[in-house]
DNA sequence: CGCGACGTTGATTTGCCTCAACGATTGTGG
DNA sequence: CCACAATCGTTGAGGCAAATCAACGTCGCG
């Protein structure tokens, strides 16, 4: 149970539910353990859960036609993780989300979903919500990838997300902003250089 | 009335709405003739309507540090558009929104889309749905520019849109790309090339 | 007609990648 | 619990995709 308290504070955060709908909404969730290097999602399977991370570290990825792999997703506790567009059209998924860390998440079935968003107004409208910072996240990321040099992107990152530096390999990190673990590298060092 | 039949199917084609909910929805809408060159959107000001394009293109940007613009968003007939951040969550745009030919749209304002979505469970639904499309389609975007080189973005795109050629200039094109005007030009006439 | 918007072409430059080799941890089987 | 292998990050040399700079052609429109 306890566990599902960091889930009912996640969502009563963003929104002010009855008891008995908040209740109702957590209790479709199911509390599970992943270990380091687990997945969680692999291509051709369809993602029949969306996975809200308890405690731990995710990262989506795809891999490209030259066999290089591209980080779509950093997730860390209090985020939701999955293949976003395999969990919402239930299509087959396109990418790996694999566990960086042992973690604790909490998820909840494609089904139980909808017939929560169906039966509570309130639920809903959340994922409405949900679904519009998801949008407005993507177009800073699109924004970022357009106007700032890989350079600025790193600083804009760690600035942004201090958190993810302990927890996300660079590599992680680097494949998200679209650079090589070498770059990230060599930002630092001339960083560390430039402080002295 | 008439024009905003248009709008009327492109919902309908999404979800079907009982008739009188269906009207209602529709008639929260108003209709708005745009001239070339105009904008709808500036930063600084807030987004205080959505805008769905009946007939028409338009064309959202930023304007980077160095003065050079990054095209956000390209739409024309049948597609919605705004600065899209700024809309949601009512703070100042960051963006020009600005029509690439003489154009007529549709627009609701952000408070008759709030009532709307709290009066109708399916108008939230509705707009639910697609938060959760535009999410996905900025996701493929992010994949295309982390995946794929500026050549087989470009051909990716006229593929992917092959409506967008005729209308949108090839600056806007170039821009939304993420590349120059004049690697667009070698591209082409490197093809024009291959195919004699 | 003349000017501004749009596209083209070629020469040069650069941000970031690739390849390669090497430390430092972390993890694991004997 | 040690040894050896992965995993992860660093450093340097050389290369390339795409940008920048610059000049010019063309169309549409006021």
């Amino acid at each position: 149970m306890n566990e599902l308290e960091v889930l009912k504070q996640h969502i009563s955060k963003r929104m002010s539910l009855p008891e008995e709908e908040l209740n109702a909404f957590v209790a479709a969730f199911t509390v599970k353990r992943i270990k380091k290097r687990q997945f969680i999602i692999q291509p051709e399977f369809i993602a029949r859960v969306r996975t809200f991370i308890i405690k731990g570290a995710f990262r989506s990825y795809v891999v490209g036609a030259e066999g290089t792999d591209h980080t779509i997703q950093l997730a860390i506790d209090d985020w939701w993780i999955s293949d976003y567009s395999s969990y919402i059209f239930q299509k087959p998924a396109t990418m790996f989300v694999v566990a960086l860390e042992d973690s604790i998440v909490a998820q909840i079935e494609y089904e139980a979903e909808q017939r929560l968003k169906r039966e509570y107004h309130d639920i809903e409208t959340f994922f409405r919500m949900a679904a519009e910072g998801l949008a407005a996240y993507h177009q800073r990321r699109i924004i970022a990838s357009l106007t700032r040099t890989a350079e600025e992107r790193y600083n804009d990152f760690i600035a942004a997300y201090p958190g993810m530096l302990e927890k996300v390999p660079q590599y992680a990190i680097a494949s998200y902003l679209g650079v090589t673990t070498q770059f990230i590298s060599k930002i630092r060092n001339k960083k560390a250089a430039s402080k002295s």
